[in-house]
DNA sequence: CTGAAAGCGCTTACAG
DNA sequence: CTGAAAGCGCTTACAG
């Protein structure tokens, strides 16, 4: 490293003006073949590559986008920066990824450290967030949006006024939860999510939505919060199970999310449940392995690339749209009627 | 966007030099507290940000590293770039992921195209290579040299003189193998991987090796060739079994990951064969749902994100060290004795 | 403690 | 078809 060549190395070697250099480099047609070949012969000889950075500073645009995502232990959010970064490379784009540190705190440095670099847009992927910090995300978004288009995705807030593709959770639970009603079932839990999130598209509001429509009771044991990782939902569910008699426990659950959904299973089975026999599982986002679990785990396909790739779109169109995010219901073995 | 502003545009505002802005953004201790509130205040009034790219014009170094990685579908990727992640930030510095466009092919340009980057380094992920690649690799490698450190990890051929921590394939699947012949298996089966590899420290090696070391026969039917997902590991294992008497179907199977050995799994359940009753099965990376799995699947856990925090420890300290990965054998229900 | 000035490695009008 | 020169937005000796 550091014996690398500048543009005024080559023209020096080629005999040429460094502006001949960099037109032969763009491939610029106002050339003479005789001093494209002995300027290429040159920069072959010695590996030049231009330096992104110099032209990033005088041509005020990098051919870079950014992307703004959870930690990848989850699979959902790989598919969605495939999603994302094939379709930023078929314009021409690159696509960095960019981990959220935590879903929570520090997110002002973090999403303003975003403005630093002269990016030529950046998703940025929302997720739960507690009420107050909601405000403040607002804001750093603004500041942000002074630097570079933004376009968010996920559980995007009815509020902002940014370009958006938003899942609608509430959609999502209420189909779920009438899917398990109409088997039969009587006794859903829903598993996973903040508590101190207050968004008008959580899943609270369709879980609560669905089961008023149904003249069900809202039991709020059958409601327990947790983090979105396997072990998350295991604990959480294990909790509600070993706190209620068996009488009582619920006959269906929907997760917050596939890994959940792991969790939860392996926490009924624990509690000597079989799946779909004494209780059904519903994940959601069908990650790759949903369909080789035993029983294969029913869930709700995101279209997580197509999601990648169509926020790839908005952000280079410019055009201020807010979308929701397709999805559909995958049934599979793990959901039975109930019995 | 666009509408940002610059360090004149604070310089001018606040009534002092660009020299005293920069100060102040980079904390200097030689501004006084009056001149440095002045400055600060323009500069949170207008949300100015440095621009990280005129930075990096300047001082030679971006406190950026970047990861080439195959690309994400295969979690196990994922955790070694978030291993990566964790380190760098540690360090101060960031990570930016590049997915490779495919193992294969267009290398050149994928390499190289890294060398307009001004990163303080890159950590290279190298996958199988067939022969006939490894020496148009090895050279691009060279260029990018000169443009900045490198380290390999993977199935780093032998020959190549980076800094680089390497998997020993073969160490791993001699274990593997010895571990299944310690159960009483004969018929052995080896699923994924490249035909055209020609690494010596490819797992065909320690198949072989291991093979001979217990005197049982080399059976060209048991080992299979496939790519990485699911699918392929069940095609081929599907084909393997289709293509032999019952009585001659292997007793167990070594698959190239957890992704293959899944797709094995299935291959054999749809053949009527159980696990681990009438087939183990062996994986290997230890993804997260390994052990979700019905049975658990049995794996090899490679330590990915210690492998990822080591490389960028190794990367940082400019040693040309060549390491090999830990990794450890985790024995769960998808592999049995024989019967 | 502060400012004027050079320089980083390119691109791009502007001349010729 | 080619070159001299200005400029992108910073940092950093060098003076004062």
């Amino acid at each position: 490293m550091a014996d690398h060549y500048t543009i005024y190395d080559i023209a020096a070697e080629a005999g040429v003006s460094i502006a001949t250099v960099s037109r032969v480099m763009r491939g610029e047609a106002s050339v003479s073949p005789k001093t494209r070949a002995k300027v290429d012969a040159v920069i072959s000889r010695l590996n030049y590559r231009p330096s992104s950075i110099a032209r990033g500073m005088t041509s005020k645009t990098t051919n870079a986008l950014g992307i703004l995502l959870p930690k990848l232990l989850n699979p959902n959010y790989a598919m969605i920066f495939t999603g994302a970064n094939d379709a930023a490379r078929r314009r021409g784009y690159s696509m960095t990824l960019f981990p959220w540190h935590s879903i929570t705190g520090q997110q002002e440095h973090q999403t303003l450290a975003l403005a630093e670099r002269r990016l030529d847009g950046v998703i940025i992927c929302v997720e739960y967030m507690p009420d107050n910090e909601r405000e403040q995300f607002l804001t750093d978004l603004k500041k942000l949006r002074q630097y570079m288009p933004i376009v968010l995705i996920g559980c995007v807030p009815r509020t902002y006024d940014f370009p958006a593709i938003s899942y609608n959770m509430a959609g999502i639970v209420r189909e779920s939860v009438s899917a398990l009603i109409g088997l039969g079932h009587r006794r859903i839990a829903l598993v996973g999510g903040m508590e101190s999130d207050r968004d008008e598209l959580r899943r609270d509001v369709g879980y609560q939505e669905c089961l008023k429509d149904a003249r069900l009771p809202y039991v709020s044991s059958y409601r327990v919060f947790c983090g979105g990782r396997v072990e998350d939902g295991e604990a959480a569910f294990d909790s509600m199970l070993s706190g209620l008699q068996k009488n009582f426990w619920p006959t269906a659950v929907v997760a917050l999310n596939d890994l959940v959904a792991m969790g939860c299973a392996a926490a009924a089975r624990r509690h000597g449940l079989s799946i779909p026999g004494d209780i059904s599982v519903l994940g959601c986002d069908n990650i790759f392995c949903a369909p080789y679990l035993t029983p294969p785990l029913a869930s709700i396909d995101m279209h997580q690339q197509q999601l990648g790739a169509r926020a790839v779109e908005l952000l280079l169109s410019g055009e201020n749209i807010r979308e929701e995010a397709q999805w559909e219901m995958i049934m599979r073995g793990s959901v039975a009627p109930c019995r």
